[in-house]
RNA sequence: GUGGCCGUAGCUCAGUUGGUUAGAGCGCCGGGUUGUGGUCCCGGAGGUCGGGGGUUCGAAUCCCCUCGGUCACCCCA
């Protein structure tokens, strides 16, 4: 097989039918969600100024190793989108529009790392922000529109995990009392660990590594540095997905992996996944970003969703199985004077779902492909129906053929008022 | 970036201690019904055995390299 440029390249994927009717019920599921709660559509670029991604943060994988950068025939220093969250903050400062400013997005997205399950060089993110607002409720609302979507889904094995990072008075007072624990107690655990407590002592939280975790596992918590108003913020937000009757579970070391999180921080993760990667979404506030954006300031919370992800873990449960009937009628042609492209035509135009065969393929063939095409009817164009104006409607789902011969006139009616239902 | 496993028709796979024109099922196309599918029967198309090099009289089969797939680590949706 020739040249191997021919091919979706690494971690890539192509998305065909039937496949790709999934993807459809997906988005569909999120945007009509989204729309109820009152959050527009924004679209930016897919890739932008290596700035905007680096505001995620030094210290982080995304940005030190996995970003796709390019230098455009203009010299300008590009990144493809590794993550949605900073685009979008750099759009609000771009244009400040009014605020509460409430979007969602669909974009792909990119990270150069070797591909598993679940995991992907270009995958596709769903997410919502919600800019300009401090308020708890607004930390509820944002968790409760993914909440939402999971369920709409049905999906019944995603939890969800919820944390505080501390407000900008708590939060460097933790990462230096971490900081001071993991360097006397993991004194021993060699280089890696004291680079990765050098970098940013947060990430060493959840690590894998098996040696590490007695020291882990002895590190302060980080709810014991919370100031009042991060306490109380993070008591409301808890407070407040109780009255919506949403469960979760405080998950102390979550950090997740950007830097610009602060106060509440969230994930969503499926049981379903025997993958090693089993988050479905996350998120959290990020009250600082605009602002080191040039912006004002703007306290700020949104999360993303992996569609892949979610795919995943929707047929591990059994979900999203394709829709059997993908058309209300295939028309047989059994004239060939050109009967057939006008009766498809007026289907179609009538609101149905129609198809038909080309290249003058045999009436038997004909058959065989509605039989396949996943019609509802075959709606068989002969001559001797053709003297009367009328057709004749097979039923595809009836084992036995039923078939009946219906008046031109009436075909559209007819198919509306029974390609929906069980039987003619 | 590191490691394990894998790479034969569109798909899922067989291919004996290396030995003649590389097979099956499904799918696809055609015929059996000069106007009828889904069952059944018959026939057909489709493969430089991922690619390159080497060993050998002879390689899908052995060796090396390379590309790709997959899973895991790091990390993350």
């Amino acid at each position: 097989m020739n040249p191997d440029v021919y091919r979706a390249p690494v971690g890539t994927h192509d998305v065909l039918p039937p496949d790709s009717e999934r993807w459809m019920r997906v988005v569909a599921t999120f945007a009509d969600r989204a729309v109820r709660f009152g959050y527009g559509l924004v679209l930016t670029p897919v890739f932008e100024h290596v700035e905007v991604f680096q505001r995620v943060g030094a210290s982080t994988d995304v940005v030190r190793k996995e970003m796709y950068e390019l230098t455009d025939k203009g010299g300008r220093n590009l990144a493809l989108r590794p993550e949605g969250t900073a685009p979008v903050v750099r759009a609000f400062v771009q244009h400040h529009p009014a605020v509460p400013w409430k979007v969602w997005y669909l974009a792909p997205h990119f990270r150069y790392e070797r591909p598993q399950k679940g995991r992907y060089r270009q995958h596709w993110q769903l997410g919502a922000e919600v800019m300009g607002v401090d308020d708890p409720d607004v930390d509820v609302e944002v968790i409760a529109l993914a909440h939402g979507f999971y369920r709409d889904l049905g999906l019944t094995q995603v939890r969800l995990q919820i944390n505080s990072m501390g407000d900008a008075e708590s939060r460097p007072a933790y990462v230096a009392a971490l900081r001071d624990h993991l360097r006397t107690a993991g004194a021993g655990l060699g280089e890696e660990f004291l680079a990765r407590v050098d970098q940013n002592p947060l990430r060493v939280l959840d690590a894998k590594v098996p040696d590490w975790q007695p020291v882990i596992d002895a590190a302060p918590h980080l709810a014991d540095f919370l100031s009042p108003a991060a306490a109380e913020h993070f008591a409301r937000v808890r407070a407040g997905l109780d009255a919506l009757g949403i469960a979760h579970t405080v998950a102390p070391r979550l950090v997740r992996g950007f830097d610009y999180y602060t106060s509440t921080t969230f994930e969503f993760v499926s049981d379903a996944l025997d993958a090693a990667q089993n988050a479905v979404g996350g998120g959290g506030r990020y009250d600082q970003l605009a602002e080191d954006m040039g912006g004002p300031h703007t306290p700020s919370i949104g999360f993303g969703i992996g569609i892949e992800r979610v795919l995943i873990a929707a047929e591990a449960e059994g979900l999203l199985a394709p829709d059997p009937q993908r058309l209300d009628a295939f028309v047989v042609d059994g004239i060939g004077d050109g009967t057939a492209t006008a009766v498809v035509a007026a289907l179609r135009e009538g609101g149905l779902r129609a198809d038909r065969a080309y290249g003058g393929r045999s009436v038997k063939a004909q058959w065989k492909l509605a039989d396949r095409s996943g019609a509802r009817f075959g709606v068989m164009l002969g001559t001797r129906e053709a003297e009367r104006d009328a057709v004749a409607v097979k039923d595809l789902r009836s084992p036995e053929g039923d078939q009946r011969e219906i008046a031109r006139a009436d075909l559209v009616a007819w198919l509306h008022e029974h390609s929906g239902g069980d039987t003619p």
